[in-house]
RNA sequence: GCGGGGGUAGCCAAGCCUGGCCAACGGCGCAGGACUUAGGAUCCUGUCCUUAGUGGUCCGAGGGUUCAAAUCCCUUCCCCCGCACCA
């Protein structure tokens, strides 16, 4: 073990010392490739190396087949994940802690990590080195870039400037998440902001005013197309709501919905309680359907959700049903409120028809279950059933006026957008749980009037990134496709954020930050520029506009830019130049996750504003290694630490793990059992080129032959799968189908020093992309010259089909005797083998010679054969053989045909394999031909001789 | 519901696009053997049923096209992912 730790250390120093990592413009063919870089989140486990080895391996090849490779890499620090990271160590959070170290981190480096800032330098850090390096990636480091640098937020800016200029960043209101004191905050799953509710939603309600004297009762809700089923309203009796102002109407609803109302809408203001009591009994008029409704009491109704206030359409919501039940059958419940229990004398209105339900699916649903209270655990279940039904498969039946007909979907819109035109509606959005912020305050959604966007949903944009698609190399093939709906479906997205967030500036309003994935579209191009401020050659005050336009769009002279800028004219000459000649992007590798985010906004942005020749060309997308359940969780524990599992099963056991284990476009479990046999892979892969180095024998014939030929086939067939970056095809190849033939040419009896060398020469250079450190490990101790990552990929050498159909007849005739062997359970003293006759092998070219001119049939094959002396002797056995020839090869193909009719001498082929054939089997071997005088045949097997199959007898 | 992917022998997983050496690559697991009797090692053989190398059945299920289908067409069942949906 510690020696591939040591094998790896002294390969990856060779390689730096002689710069293999350093790209620069010369006269080869270019190929640039990234992997989209990662998020400053914390540490990475196993299975994010998955993506980033395939990157390292195709670029390796590419280089090796005379390319020149650029393979930057940087990572992508914007947001807050580095600043609630740096907050929480700054507490000494104990499980933040816990976490860190238990991931390696050196305890003497936690004081570092209190800054956001610090957790960035130290997490790329950490990347680079722990990650990337020890994995023994050839990347050009001088290029490193961050997401948060200066730098590279001028880039960021520039790029912006370039998409107002095309008129793509659009100004409309929109509803994001935002904590009372702190500002807007992100709502996802890791919960960097959070304290809590991370996996809320904002959901859009729709606000029905149900006029009430002249004040208006609201109710939320998320089905606006049931209202023509509306029978009553809700009000808790013990909740005490509030009457608001919003604009010139008078609003009630609950107390926590009034105080979320005013972050959403202008001119609210409260005007006093109201208790829930008083409201009961009172009539209202339904919006749309202008019925007056009673308002009746229900437990459910919580202030907290939507407006604290709910319409009641029992047809469709169990909810609602249940609660009128139970009024229904509790007639005294209404009367302690002073209310007379006809009131409740409702009937249901069927409004919508879903296939499979009666008229009322909630009727149906709760009857079904046996649903009885609003106590029973059951309900949600049919809620959620009945709802997704309804949206599904329903219909507006004929009590739905105009809507009739409509698919509820389609209604769902149509009758929110009337009623918001008419007055009777109004939207609100609401988180679907509690959010609290990691200062303690609740989250609520803040309406923002000025929020920026990009257009994407631009339609001449949108056609002409489709159409660039259509020629670009995009794997798997059915993202290809898929990538079409993508960019159609790609609407505007809001790309600035307020509040504290790592990033760039926004040009046009500095009070704005542009946010992540809006900064990590065109960034690849930015690599090209990085290694000059990187080296201090062009500062970030030099980082003007007209700087980016002249370097990437080419626009201006260089003279002029130099002087305006400061900039040496030979270093903005160099840069333009290195932009032309390595953009465009050849290859974009990311997880699946990037096919619906960053591959579209990538494609768009490149579309937008570089011009046609600098257009990305490839698009890979892999899928992930996941733990036993779903993905590899990098704060529940059980992920692999990266620089444990190299130290345990070597880095290009992991390597060759990742090419190998499956299709990159399928998930793959994590399972040590797996990766270490791919350490005994390697391991034996390794021992055997020393095996085969140390052959010094002759060349014997056949053997070498073929070895020689498959190796030829070897190195076509890794060429055909790179051709598409199918790493795992060529791995298959490279580890385990040359392993199985180098086994049978040892097996064999092959010694031949010079086949042997030549084969074990094209191997390494085959393993190099994959497992790099073994392979030049391999190649210094055999000799090799110089570096074997530096080596040309083994190019085209002829194949040599007779020794491989040779060998092929060879391992025929030991199958059938095993098989044989097998079923008879006999130890052979000895082994007679009766090759075909020669009116046999005439009948059967005959037959082929038909097959290929299309006439071959039963009674032609038999009357043309029959016509010869030599073979009508043989009399029926002669016609029975023409026969079942003929049947046979009806149904074969031209390449069978072809084997078939090829002329090998059986005979000398036997005789040659005798001894390797006797030591195998551990018996006497005997070689007949059928056409023997005196034949030795006691059981008369010889007869069932076949050209290409001979006859066989045990003993 | 929309969009996408998939069901292959104990497991994982190729092949299907360009039908034919496909009973179906390869790996793992398992069984037997060899070597060796230290090593999660290596090598050979076997691993649907049947059988002196044959024959039968087989690639979710059912039809069809074809001389020939895991591969093409139709029907059907099931699974997964994204979106959507859910006061």
């Amino acid at each position: 073990m510690a020696r591939f730790k040591d094998i790896e250390e002294k390969w990856q120093s060779r390689w730096h010392e002689q710069g293999l990592h350093i790209s620069e413009r010369d006269e080869r063919p270019k190929f640039m490739i990234i992997f989209a870089y990662p998020g400053v989140t914390g540490y990475l486990h196993v299975g994010h190396m998955r993506g980033y080895t395939y990157v390292d391996a195709i670029s390796r090849y590419m280089r090796m087949n005379g390319h020149n490779v650029l393979f930057p890499v940087g990572t992508h620090a914007t947001g807050n994940g580095a600043i609630s990271l740096a907050s929480r160590v700054a507490a000494r959070d104990p499980d933040t802690i816990d976490y860190l170290l238990r991931n390696g981190c050196p305890e003497g480096s936690l004081p570092l990590l209190e800054t956001p800032e610090g957790v960035v330098d130290f997490f790329n850090d950490v990347y680079v080195n722990d990650y990337w390096k020890r994995f023994g990636f050839l990347c050009d480091w001088r290029r490193f870039t961050s997401s948060i640098r200066p730098d590279y937020n001028r880039f960021i800016q520039w790029q912006f400037r370039k998409l107002m200029e095309l008129g793509l960043l659009i100004q409309k209101p929109y509803y994001a998440p935002a904590c009372v004191e702190c500002g807007p905050v992100a709502v996802d799953p890791s919960e960097t902001d959070l304290s809590k509710g991370g996996n809320a939603e904002v959901n859009e309600y729709t606000l029905l005013k149900f006029r009430c004297g002249d004040e208006y009762l609201i109710a939320a809700t998320l089905r606006p197309e049931t209202v023509f089923g509306q029978t009553n309203f809700w009000v808790n009796p013990d909740v005490d709501y509030v009457r608001v102002r919003v604009g010139d109407e008078t609003w009630i609803v609950s107390e926590p919905a009034s105080r979320k109302l005013t972050h959403q809408m202008d001119d609210v203001s409260p005007l006093g309680p109201v208790a829930g009591t008083e409201l009961l009994g009172m009539m209202c008029a339904a919006p749309m359907i202008g019925r007056e409704i009673p308002v009746l009491p229900a437990a459910f109704c919580d202030p907290n959700v939507g407006t604290g206030l709910v319409t009641s359409v029992p047809s469709d919501a169990p909810d609602d049903l249940v609660a009128l039940r139970e009024l229904q059958r509790d007639p005294d419940k209404l009367r302690s409120y002073g209310l007379d229990p006809s009131i409740a004398d409702i009937d249901i209105i069927p409004i919508i028809d879903i296939e499979g339900y009666g008229p009322c699916a909630a009727v149906d649903i709760v009857d079904r279950m046996g649903v009885e209270d609003g106590r029973d655990p059951r309900l949600p279940e049919a809620k959620k059933q009945v709802y997704k039904d309804g949206h599904h498969l329903g219909r507006m039946n004929s009590n739905c006026g105009t809507y009739e007909g409509l698919r509820v979907e389609e209604a769902k819109e149509r009758m929110r957008d009337d009623m918001l035109a008419s007055g009777e509606a109004s939207l609100f959005h609401d988180l679907s749980e509690e959010v609290v912020c990691r200062c303690g305050k609740p989250v609520m959604i803040r309406r923002v009037d000025d929020q920026w966007f990009i257009d994407y949903g631009n339609p001449e944009l949108t056609a002409r990134t489709k159409e660039h698609c259509k020629g670009m190399g995009i794997f798997p093939s059915e993202y290809y496709n898929n990538v079409q709906g993508v960019l159609d479906w790609f609407r505007e997205r809001a790309c600035v954020r307020q509040g504290n967030w790592l990033g760039t500036r926004f040009p046009f309003d500095e009070g704005w930050i542009i946010e992540a994935i809006s900064d990590s579209t065109l960034y690849p191009v930015y690599y090209l520029i990085s290694s000059y401020a990187n080296e201090g050659k062009v500062s970030e005050a030099q980082m003007t506009e007209p700087f980016f336009d002249h370097v990437i769009l080419g626009r201006g002279e260089g003279a002029d830019v130099s002087q305006q800028t400061g900039i040496d004219a030979d270093v903005l000459r160099s840069i333009k130049a290195d932009v032309a000649y390595w953009y465009p992007l050849d290859l974009n590798l990311g997880g699946k996750e990037h096919m619906t985010v960053h591959f579209p906004a990538f494609l768009f942005n490149h579309q937008a504003i570089m011009p046609d020749d600098l257009l990305p060309r490839g698009i890979f997308v892999n899928w992930y290694i996941t733990g036993k359940k779903g993905k590899i969780s990098k704060s529940k524990g059980g992920a692999q630490p990266i620089p444990g599992a190299a130290e345990r099963f070597g880095v290009d056991s992991l390597r060759l793990y990742y090419a190998h284990v499956a299709s990159p476009f399928a998930d793959v479990e994590w399972d040590e059992d797996i990766v270490t046999s791919y350490r005994q892979r390697v391991e034996r892969v390794m021992r055997m080129v020393e095996e085969l180095h140390s052959l010094d024998g002759a060349d014997r014939g056949v053997a070498d032959r073929w070895l020689r030929s498959r190796m030829a086939r070897h190195v076509e067939a890794t060429r055909r799968h790179m051709d598409h970056y199918d790493l795992r095809q060529m791995a298959n190849v490279v580890y385990f189908d040359i392993p199985n033939d180098i086994r049978w040419y040892l097996r064999r009896g092959g010694r031949d020093r010079a086949t042997a060398r030549k084969a074990v020469d094209a191997w390494l250079r085959m393993m190099c992309p994959i497992t790099p450190h073994l392979a030049e490990e391999a190649w210094e101790s055999i000799g090799g010259q110089g570096l074997l990552s530096e080596a040309e990929y083994p190019g085209h050498e002829d194949y040599d089909a007779e020794s491989e159909l040779a060998e092929s007849y060879l391992r025929e005739v030991m199958e059938d005797v095993n098989e044989i062997l097998k079923v008879t359970g006999i130890k052979p003293e000895a082994l007679h083998l009766y090759t075909a006759p020669a009116w046999k092998s005439k009948v059967m070219s005959v037959a082929v010679t038909m097959a290929e001119q299309g006439s071959l049939s039963i009674p032609n094959l038999t009357k043309s054969v029959m016509s010869d002396e030599n073979v009508r002797s043989h009399g029926k056995a002669a016609s029975e053989f023409a026969k079942k020839v003929a049947t046979d090869m009806m149904r074969r193909s031209t390449s069978e045909l072809e084997r078939l009719s090829a002329d090998i001498d059986e005979a000398g082929l036997l005789g040659e394999a005798r001894p390797f054939l006797e030591s195998e089997l551990g018996c006497e071997v005997v070689v007949h031909s059928s056409d023997e005088d005196d034949l030795y045949d006691p059981q008369s097997k010889a007869r069932a001789s076949v050209p290409m199959r001979p006859a066989i007898y045990l003993e």
